[in-house]
Order: structure tokens, then C-alpha cells, then sequence
RNA sequence: GCACUCUUAGCUCAGCUGGUUAGAGCGUGCGAUUCACAUUCGCAAGGUCAUAGGUUCGAAUCCUAUAGGGUGCACCA
């Protein structure tokens, strides 16, 4: 026997070596298993953003997955399991800026792009070296060499043809309309990206001037020098008789036209009833001016400043000229009341920035239109369906209804942003300014177009784009290779239900359009993880926990066993400490049961055993329970259960009462105890291998057995 | 406003399609120990499964309502 058994399981001392072992031996690449015929299973990895390192929650999802993997690899599937990493255009770029803000005290432009991009990819590749390590400290049995990077060549290539036949197929498309911009990042982000935030407010109730007949509320009086209407519902009898009519105000030192119009979308109850409609600077007053056929005077600039007036106003920033208005408003006696409100303020998710809509030349993916080439469906239609249908499993299945509800709410997709760190937009454009001239020559296309004077558009693309495409422009796609054709439509995707919208609806959306099939077959959403007092984890609250420092004190295999079981699918659950001890006392339990065995019983070649004894039953029934758990993604319960045996069952009773036959019995009742007993550790060793698969692998290689092989890849029990 | 979710032992949570005395881990109390393991073992205490109704031979589990916590979406003038 091992001598090393003589002292306590150590992690630290085996961990890496056996993680090498894997990796040495080919098996995390499918080329290299051996052939059984059972088809393919294919997963790839959520890539985690190079915005920083991995926190416990990514720990949480590389249990998950590496556990289906090693499950389905153990059942003889030609398993993938694909690594790869997202540039998170705007989380990498705001995070750097801000790291250089603070600094150097420069911004962005002081550097200029090329150098700031310089920087962003050097920060970048440090984010990745630890993630990857990071990684692979958990025991994940990732195919590294078809790593990715959604920012790489590969996936440019992808992203370029993307675009390109979107943009043939007439889905995306340019178009001067409102869109949320972030005056702190300097970009345009998606309605997705939005994050609302409750705050107090001041609701003001007033007139334009002295000889207008309705009163408005709103709590941005400074946007009012941008209005063009007041809407009222058709059906509010103290408004009626003013609808259609028309006034002229000096409003503030700015004149405007005011038409009352009547809207459906005017809530009778809210404020007076009335509302001032400032369609360049609000996402519901553009639809409304879209309904009136409004003129929309944009009053505010990129950087949240007034555009008109006089000195009052202009150039001053919007906080400063809603005094200056309220100010004035009162002097001229138009003020009715002001109240305190708590309202909704739209944040930019990633700088933090207040929400300031403006009309906007940007790109966008239109989802309504039809497609002709899809028998008139439109993008929403390609994302509902396949659900609907059935091909696409949403686990648990409450959150097939949320997405629904998203794509119903749904509008076009702003995929243009100002920022430096992304995939260049593909089109060029031949004429001097690129913001204004709509009637110049324009090109779409892979490449840059031929000829002289071309210029491409200096946006980059929301990085969604890209991560919609990961399940194949990590198989090579465009290219039409084997990988693609073995493993797409991946088998699972086991991202969390917070990046359902994100992620998992933009990736059906482009692969039902580019290949006309589906992303994945069963999309199994987990929940998040907190902290000990049910906090989420982030850097801001100072709770970030470095899984390696647990794994360093713990080992991998007790932290992944502890955060797999107790926690319901797709439930959020803490992160307790005293679990992963419990489950590092576990893997030394395993390890003593192993030296008991080792010591007990002389037997030869463990391989060859075939059943349990009396035993026999009880010991099936549990491991089909467990696999049909693992079958059925209760990973949680089949973890419970393969733990319970082990140390309730087997440890504290099967293996206790073998002492006395060891020690009394008879020849003939002694070897077959010894047998059964070793029939039933090596396939608890085999069932218990996704879980905590370095202990158990190190066990394995110490276990008397003729086949050679690497615990990874021998064949499930039953 | 609409939807989803949670409320089970002192704490953190499991409990899959309704089925015998409701489970685990941690914690607590008592005890054991030359025995594979003190990172151990045995025993014990501790729950009217949020509340009120209903369906059923039978409900923690299904239905309805209520209360409290959380989340998503819409509104946010």
C-alpha cells in the first residue's frame, strides 16, 4: 500500500499533478477518446469577461459543467467541453479608463485611441492568464486547444459575416432615431444595458405661459424648451376641447409651438393628465411624435448640455438650467406646485452614468421586420419558436414564460457604440463626414472595399453581437468544419438566468438566422451565488472571494461538492465556508475508506469483480436513483445521495460490520465480504468522479486494477 | 401595475411526478476511543412544513386567498 495513505488526503499535493495527468493524456480534446459510438455531447463555456478574475459564482458554474461533462464522458459520449474568454467591449474599456483616470488623470481622448487600445489589450491578456489559471485550478476538463476569445481573428471573421448578411437580409439597418445614450461612458448602450435605480425626485406642475390653458407635470423642466405638444388621453373630459388646438410661448427665453394632441398612451392619472411632449428626449414622446408626425428639436448634446437659448441656457449642463428654469418659472408665476416623487432613473450598467435619450444616427437589428427568406418571420418569431416547439428545453422551465415576456417587449436592437474596444462596425463609407451626409456611398462588406477614399465607420459593435454567435464561431464558423457539424447545435448551455436576455436569446436569434438551426438543446440555468449574508457578490462591496484562496485552504474537489449540493436548480444560494470543511472532511473520509479497503483486502485486480454480494441490490438501486438524478440535471440530489451512501451507509455500517467477518469469518464468507466491498468502492469511486474528480482519480491510480486506464474516462456503472 | 419566486429544526438549505413515524450539513447536549479516519464514532434534544380555507382515502407537495422577503418586466411625463 501507499505510504501516502498513512497521512491525512492532501490536496495541495495532488491537485496540479493530476490536473496534468488530464491534460497530458488528450482525453479533455474528443479526438483523442476512444470510439464507442454514442454520439456527441457538446458544451461551451459561458467565456467569463477579461474585465478582471473569477469570483466564487464562476467557480459555481465550472462545477456545474465540468460535472455534465466528466458524466457524459464517463457514459461515452465524444465530449467537448469548449473554453474561451469575451472581451466585454464596454465593461474592459470602463474599466481601464477608470484605472487610468485615476492614475494618470488622463482620459481616453488625452491617449488617443490607438494607445488606449494598447492598453485595454494589455489589461486584457493579464485578466485572461488568471482566469485560465483560475480554471483549471477548479479540475475543469476543457478542451484548451480550441480556446477562443470573442475578440480574436477567427471570431472577427465570424462577426464580419454576421453583420454582412444581416445587413444584406435587410435586418440591420441605420437609422436616426432615440437612443439611450451614456453621457459618462460616451456611447450609446441597449435597453438591456440599462440598470434603474430609485431616487427622489421633484415633480413640477406648471404652464408654458400665461394664456395656456392646461397644466403639466414633469421632472425634467429643462427639457421643456424642447417641447412641441401636449398629449392628452382621448377620453379626459376636462381636456377635450382643447385637442387640436395650437399655441406659441416664449418659454424661458425659447420659442415653441405647442399642438395638444390626443394619445392612448397618456395616463389620466399621472400628474395633471397632461403631458409635455419632448420627443428628442424621450423614448415615449419619440413614439408619440412618430403617431402625430412631430417635429423633434434636440435641445440636449452628448454631454447632458443645453443646445439653445440664450445665455441663460445654453452651454449649460442640464442639472444646472433645470434651476435656471424653475427659477424663472416661478418669477413668472407659472408654477403651480412642486412635490417629492421617488422615480425610476435608467443608469448605464457598466459607468454608472444617468440615462440621457437623444436622436442618434447609430445601427440597429431590426426584430420585426419579415424575412423573406424565412417565409416572412420575423427575429422575434426565429427566437420564440423553437422553444414554443420544444427543440429548445429552458430548465427550470418557469423562466420559458420570462423569456417570452422579454421578446414581447422587445424593440429594435441598438448595436453601435462609441467606444474603442471591439469589433469595428464592416462598413465603409466614401465621402467626407460620416455623421451628417446619409446620401453617400456606402459599403458593406468582409473586407475594405477597393478604390480610394474608403473610411470605415469608427463605431464598434455591442459585444453581444459577438457572444451571440460563441456555440459556433467557435467551431469554426463560417468555415464549414467538422467540429461544426459534430457538435452544433451544442447539447447544453449553462449560463445564469441573469444573462437569459443577454446571452442566451441573442444566441438563438443569430443561430436560427445565420444557420438556420438551433444554439442548443437544453439551456440549464443556475442561480446565483451570494455571500454568507445572502449579499451578491461584487469587487464595490468589497465581498469578492478568490475561489483559489478556498481552494488553497479546502481543495478543489471540496469546494465544487459543496456548492453542487443543497442548492435547488436555479435557486440563488450563500456561499458558507463551513460546508466546504465539511465536504474537505469528506474527500479525507473517502481516502481512509480507500486505506481501509487497500488494507483489508487481498485482492489482485479489482476490475474483474462483478457484483455486491447480498449487497448487491441496495447498492444498484442507489446508483440508478443517482443517474437518473444526473440524467435528469438534479445534480444537486445525486450528490446528496452518493454522499449519504458513502459515509452513512457504507462507511458507518457495510464497512463496520466487515470488521468482524474479516477478523472471525470463515475463508469462503471473508473473500466474498472482501469482494463486495471492493466491487462497491471502485464504482462509489466511478460515481463520485464528476463531483470530486481529483481525489478520486488519485485513488483510482492506487487501486489494484489490470486496465490502466485514467479514472476520466472508464465507463459509468450500469 | 403585470409576472415569477421564496417562507420547512437554533442557522443554511434539500424534499423530483401528492403516499408509511418530514431529511441533510453546521450548531447544541451526553457518551466512546490502542480498531481506516479526532478531518473520527455512537446516542439524543430540536419542526402544528408562514397563515386561513379548499380538493383528496391521504397535502410540506395541488388549488384559492392573505401576510412578509426577494427578483424580473413595464410605467417612470
Amino acid at each position: 500500500m501507499n505510504e501516502k495513505f498513512l497521512k491525512p488526503y492532501d490536496p495541495k499535493e495532488t491537485e496540479d499533478r493530476i490536473y496534468k495527468l488530464w491534460e497530458k493524456s488528450g482525453f479533455f480534446n474528443p479526438d483523442n477518446l476512444p470510439e464507442k459510438d454514442k454520439g456527441y455531447f457538446s458544451i461551451v463555456l459561458p467565456p467569463p469577461n477579461v474585465t478582471g478574475t473569477l469570483h466564487l459564482g464562476h467557480a459555481l458554474e465550472d462545477s456545474i459543467q465540468d460535472l455534465a461533462v466528466r458524466y457524459k464522458r464517463m457514459k461515452g459520449f465524444k465530449t467537448l467541453w469548449l473554453p474561451g474568454t469575451d472581451h466585454a467591449a464596454i465593461a474592459t474599456q470602463a474599466k481601464v479608463e477608470k484605472e487610468i483616470q485615476k492614475k494618470e488623470g488622463k482620459s481616453r481622448y488625452d491617449l488617443g485611441r490607438e494607445e488606449m487600445l494598447r492598453r485595454v489589450k494589455e489589461f486584457a491578456q493579464q485578466s485572461h492568464d488568471t482566469i485560465v489559471s483560475q480554471v483549471r485550478k477548479m479540475g475543469a476538463s476543457l478542451d484548451w486547444s480550441r480556446e477562443a476569445f470573442t475578440l480574436d481573428e477567427r471570431r472577427n471573421l465570424a462577426v464580419k459575416t454576421a453583420f454582412k448578411s444581416m445587413y444584406d437580409a435587410g435586418l440591420i439597418y441605420r437609422g436616426n432615431r432615440i437612443v439611450n445614450w451614456d453621457p459618462k461612458g460616451q456611447t450609446t448602450i441597449s435597453d438591456d444595458e440599462i440598470v434603474y435605480e430609485e431616487r427622489k425626485a421633484k415633480l413640477y406642475t406648471f404652464k408654458y405661459s400665461k394664456d395656456f390653458p392646461i397644466y403639466i407635470s414633469t421632472t425634467r423642466p429643462e427639457t421643456k424648451v424642447g417641447d412641441v405638444a401636449v398629449a392628452v388621453h382621448p377620453e379626459d373630459e376636462r381636456y377635450e376641447k382643447f385637442i387640436g388646438q395650437e399655441f406659441d410661448a416664449e418659454f424661458c427665453g425659447v420659442a415653441i409651438h405647442i399642438k395638444i394632441i390626443a394619445d392612448k398612451e397618456v395616463d389620466k392619472e399621472f400628474g395633471t393628465g397632461a403631458l409635455g411632449v419632448t420627443p428628442a428626449h424621450s423614448m415615449t414622446d419619440w413614439e408619440i411624435a412618430d403617431r402625430h408626425d412631430l417635429p423633434r428639436p434636440q435641445v440636449i448634446n452628448e454631454y447632458a448640455k443645453m443646445t439653445v437659448g440664450d445665455e441663460r441656457l445654453l452651454n449649460k449642463k442640464t442639472t444646472e438650467a433645470r434651476e435656471v428654469i424653475v427659477n424663472w418659472l416661478r418669477s413668472e408665476g407659472l408654477l403651480e406646485k412642486e412635490e417629492e416623487i421617488s422615480q425610476n432613473v435608467a443608469t448605464a450598467e457598466r459607468t454608472g452614468g444617468i440615462i440621457e435619450p437623444l436622436p442618434k444616427l447609430q445601427w440597429f437589428i431590426a426584430v420585426n421586420k419579415p424575412i423573406k427568406e424565412r417565409g416572412g418571420k420575423t427575429l422575434k418569431d426565429l427566437m420564440r419558436e423553437p422553444v414554443e416547439k420544444g427543440e429548445i428545453k429552458i430548465i427550470p422551465d418557469r423562466f420559458e414564460k420570462v423569456y417570452y415576456h422579454w421578446i414581447e417587449n422587445l424593440r429594435d436592437w441598438c448595436i453601435s457604440r462609441q467606444i474603442w474596444y471591439g469589433h469595428q462596425i464592416p462598413v465603409w463609407y466614401r465621402s467626407a463626414s460620416l455623421t451628417t451626409d446619409q446620401k453617400k456611398e456606402i459599403c458593406c462588406d468582409i473586407n475594405s472595399p477597393e478604390g480610394e477614399g474608403w473610411e470605415q465607420d469608427s463605431d464598434t459593435l455591442d459585444t453581444w453581437f459577438s457572444s451571440g454567435l460563441w456555440t459556433f464561431s467557435t467551431l469554426g464558423w463560417p468555415e464549414k468544419t467538422g467540429d461544426l457539424k459534430n457538435y452544433h447545435p451544442t447539447s447544453l448551455i449553462n449560463p445564469g438566468y441573469e444573462i437569459l436576455f443577454f446571452w442566451v436569446a441573442r444566441m438563438i436569434l443569430m443561430s436560427q438566422f445565420l444557420l438556420g438551426e438551433i444554439p442548443f438543446k437544453t439551456v440549464f440555468l443556475h442561480g446565483i451565488l451570494r455571500d454568507k449574508n445572502g449579499k451578491k457578490f461584487s469587487k464595490s462591496s468589497g465581498n469578492n472571494i478568490d475561489p483559489v484562496e478556498i481552494i488553497e485552504k479546502y481543495g478543489a474537489d471540496a469546494l465544487r461538492m459543496s456548492l453542487i449540493s443543497g442548492t435547488g436548480m436555479g435557486n440563488d444560494s450563500n456561499f458558507d465556508e463551513n460546508k466546504v470543511k465539511g465536504y474537505k472532511n469528506f474527500a479525507n473520509k473517502i481516502w481512509n475508506i480507500t486505506r481501509f479497503i487497500l488494507e483489508n483486502t487481498d485482492l489482485e485486480d479489482f476490475s474483474s469483480l462483478k457484483d455486491a454480494g447480498p449487497l448487491s441490490k441496495e447498492f444498484e438501486d442507489m446508483a440508478n436513483d443517482m443517474t437518473s438524478d444526473m440524467e435528469n440535471y438534479r445534480f444537486h440530489l445525486a450528490a446528496e445521495k452518493i454522499y449519504q451512501y458513502i459515509w452513512h451507509r457504507f462507511a458507518d455500517e457495510i464497512l463496520e460490520d466487515s470488521k468482524k467477518v474479516i477478523k472471525e469469518g470463515d475463508d469462503n464468507s471473508k473473500k466474498e465480504v472482501k469482494k463486495s466491498l471492493a466491487y462497491i468502492w471502485i464504482n462509489c469511486v466511478k460515481m463520485l468522479h464528476p463531483f470530486m474528480p481529483f481525489v478520486t482519480e488519485e485513488i483510482w491510480s492506487m487501486l489494484p486494477q489490470k486496465r490502466n486506464n485514467l479514472l476520466m474516462i472508464e465507463e459509468w456503472p450500469f
